[in-house]
Formats: structure tokens, C-alpha cells, sequence
DNA sequence: CAAATATAATAAACACTGTTTAGCGAAAAT
DNA sequence: ATTTTCGCTAAACAGTGTTTATTATATTTG
């Protein structure tokens, strides 16, 4: 009897219903503004159903965190086909800040907020998606030093940390309107100078 | 007549006394998680008493997020005996990661959280301090340039902002728990060897 | 097919949150 | 001595995440 695989099949369904509605209005108006309510009132639910479905609120962030890392590994194989190993870190630079620039809510998810990480720290696979762009980062670094770039350096994953702490720590700035007393509109412009800088320090030490 | 320089005086004492127990429990505790409840039973006042000193949650958050730039100021007084140009700009990133890491939910009311940026960005003075801190680091740089550091840079701020966007990302990838996919607990030698991999880089490339 | 069982959905409640309002008691001014 | 002012608070308001007891429906069993 097919019965228990549609009613497997309506699980997921519902599941999914209710990550949309959860996305929507978590990326339209943030994660602590949206409650849980907000998402039953949109799928027209009660909120104690949301609850039959997910364990709590950041297990649904949860879900939205690995869908984001998803959705960025999916962006970064545009970075993938650059055959220059420098020009291809370069290229997955500007991928992360065009990234985190489009998304800010997701980036902010992903990459920012504390409550995700408390589901996250129980989960063993919980790591896995992010763990794989850390790796992208670092082959393409392996990739750099095969061609004679990087002469100072050996360690691969210090070289990997330090370049991602410069990109991740200009994007909070921005994001967390830290860059704010600057006082004129040109944050954009100051971020893709910075980029800029950073870039040609690599250049031209390591 | 003194009663009113008294009365002036009472409502600073009272102003003190919540500012100090919000600091106890917002440090001890995070901001999330302690209430105006938990801070009026703390000095054993009513919750709305609270309201009587302080415009709200956000205003209280303000004071200690300027106490905390005042205090980093003072911090990094230590730094600016070191003669060296560039030993100081050195020495200044290692009392901001000493600093940061000290003070990890100072850190992250003052660099990370959201709350306090609504309150701050109609204020014109709410910016005093953190640029004070900013253009101490500035004028580092600047030192740096005279005795011939930074042949490639010519925007002082555009330097800043990149070392400081370095610093962030590093104690924000390790504050908001981002680092703990590597599984081990080499976490804080990570942070001490990135760091000085950026000094390099700094050294020889710009 | 009818009765028993399992299940999906919910209304209502619980224990919180930040914040506001109305009112009381004591201090200050008249 | 009376009026006014002012510090303080109990109670309420509108919201939050989450749990529980109950109902209505779907499925299984006799």
C-alpha cells in the first residue's frame, strides 16, 4: 500500500511549505522580526503545526543556513572555469563580496548570527556544506602555489583563513553598518578599493 | 538652594546603578538573554523604573557600547609608547585581539551586534568615540608611510580600513563561532598565526 | 460496513519579552 | 497647612517561542 509513501510524500511537501514562507519573510524583513506566527499566518496554518514539522525556530534556520552555502557553492562554479590560479582566487573574491552584497540576510545567516550556531555545534553534517567551501577556497590556494605564487607561506589553511577573515571582516563592517561614520556614500566604492589593496598585497608578498 | 544639584546628582547615582548591573548581566549573560526584568530585579527596582533613566532597551545598550570604546582608548594608550612606526602598528593589532578577546561580549556589542546601530545612527556624537579609535589607527599608518612603510599605498584610509577589516573578520569568525569546523582546539594559535602571516604581508608588500 | 485506532491540526495556555499607563505616597513648594 | 510636584510601581498591552489537551479526520481492524 502506497499510503505511508504519500503520506511521506505530503511530509515533505509541508516541510517545504513552510521553509518558503520561512525564507521569504526572514530574507524580507530579518530573522529576529519574523516570528514564528508571521510564517503560520502565511501558509495558513496554525503555529503549533510549524512545530510538527520543526523541532524549533533554529532548526528552520538551520535549513535555510545549508540551503544558503548550497546556493553559494552553486555560484562559485562560475569561479570554477577560470583557468588562471590567481586570477581565479581573484574571481572568487569578488564572487564572495557579490554574494554576500546580493544576499545580505542569507550572508548574515550564514556567516553572522549567533542563533544558528547553537542548532549547528550539536550536528555532525551540519558543517559539511560550509567545510566544502572552506575547501574550494584552499585548493584554489594549493592551485597558486603550484604555479610559484604564495612563495612565504606553506601553511594552506593559514593562508586561507587570513585571505577569508579579510573578506568576511570588510562584509561585516558593511553589513553591520560599522563603516557608517565615514560620513559620505561611498561605501561601496571604499569596499571594492579595499578589495583592490588586499588583492595586490597578496600579489605581491606571498 | 541645593536640592535640585542634589536631585541632579541622585538621578546620575540612579542612571549608574542601572548601567552598571545591565553591564554585570548583559557581559556575564549576553544581550539576548537578559531582560529589563532581570536588570530591575537586579538592583530591586520595578521595570518600569528603568524606563524613568533610560529611553529604552537600545539607549542602555548605547552606554555601555561608548564605555566600551573609552575603555579600548584607554587600551591602547600602552600602544602608543612604542616608538617604532610599524612595532606600534603591530602592537596595536595585538591589544585590539587582546582586547577582543578579553572582552568577547563587549567586543561583539561594539563590532557585531545589530541592536545598537538603530539607536546610534540619529545621533551625531554617537560616533565620537569609535572614530577617535579609528583615527588612531589612521595617524599609525601614517607614521608608518613617513619612515617609508607602504610604498604602494597612498590612501591612508583605504589602508586602514583594510587592516581593520582583517582584524574584524578573524574575531568575528572566531567570536560568532565560524571557526569550529576545523575540530581541533587549535582555534586561538589559528588566530595568532594568521595574524602574524598578515604582518608579513603587510611588511613586504606595501 | 461499522467500530476502533491512529494521526494531523488546532485552540488555548504558559512563561516569557519590551514598553506604557494610571495611580499612589512621599517630598518640596507655596 | 495645603497644594503641587515628582519618584516609583502595579497592572496592563501587545507581542514572543513553545507545549498541552482536544477535536476532527483518515486509516486500520474486526
Amino acid at each position: 500500500m502506497g499510503i505511508v509513501e504519500r503520506k511521506e510524500r505530503e511530509r515533505e511537501e509541508m516541510r517545504e511549505l513552510i521553509l518558503e514562507a520561512a525564507r521569504k519573510l526572514f530574507l524580507a524583513q530579518g530573522f529576529d522580526k519574523t516570528s514564528i506566527r508571521n510564517i503560520a499566518e502565511a501558509i495558513e496554518y496554525s503555529p503549533a503545526t510549524i512545530y510538527l514539522y520543526y523541532k524549533d525556530k533554529n532548526e528552520l534556520l538551520f535549513s535555510l543556513h545549508e540551503a544558503g552555502f548550497q546556493k553559494m557553492m552553486q555560484e562559485f562554479a562560475n569561479v570554477a572555469v577560470v583557468k588562471d590560479p590567481f586570477e581565479k582566487l581573484v574571481a572568487l573574491g569578488n564572487q564572495y563580496l557579490k554574494f554576500a552584497i546580493e544576499n545580505p540576510e542569507l550572508y548574515d545567516l550564514m556567516f553572522i548570527m549567533d542563533a544558528p550556531m547553537e542548532t549547528l555545534s550539536c550536528r555532525e553534517e551540519a558543517w559539511d556544506e560550509g567545510a566544502r567551501s572552506f575547501e574550494f577556497l584552499k585548493t584554489t590556494i594549493a592551485e597558486c602555489i603550484q604555479v610559484g605564487h604564495f612563495k612565504n607561506t606553506v601553511d594552506i589553511e593559514n593562508a586561507s583563513l587570513t585571505i577569508w577573515s579579510f573578506m568576511h571582516g570588510l562584509l561585516s563592517l558593511h553589513l553591520r553598518k560599522r563603516m557608517a561614520f565615514f560620513e559620505d556614500d561611498r561605501e561601496m566604492e571604499r569596499i571594492q578599493d579595499s578589495f583592490k589593496l588586499f588583492v595586490e598585497m597578496i600579489r605581491c608578498s606571498m
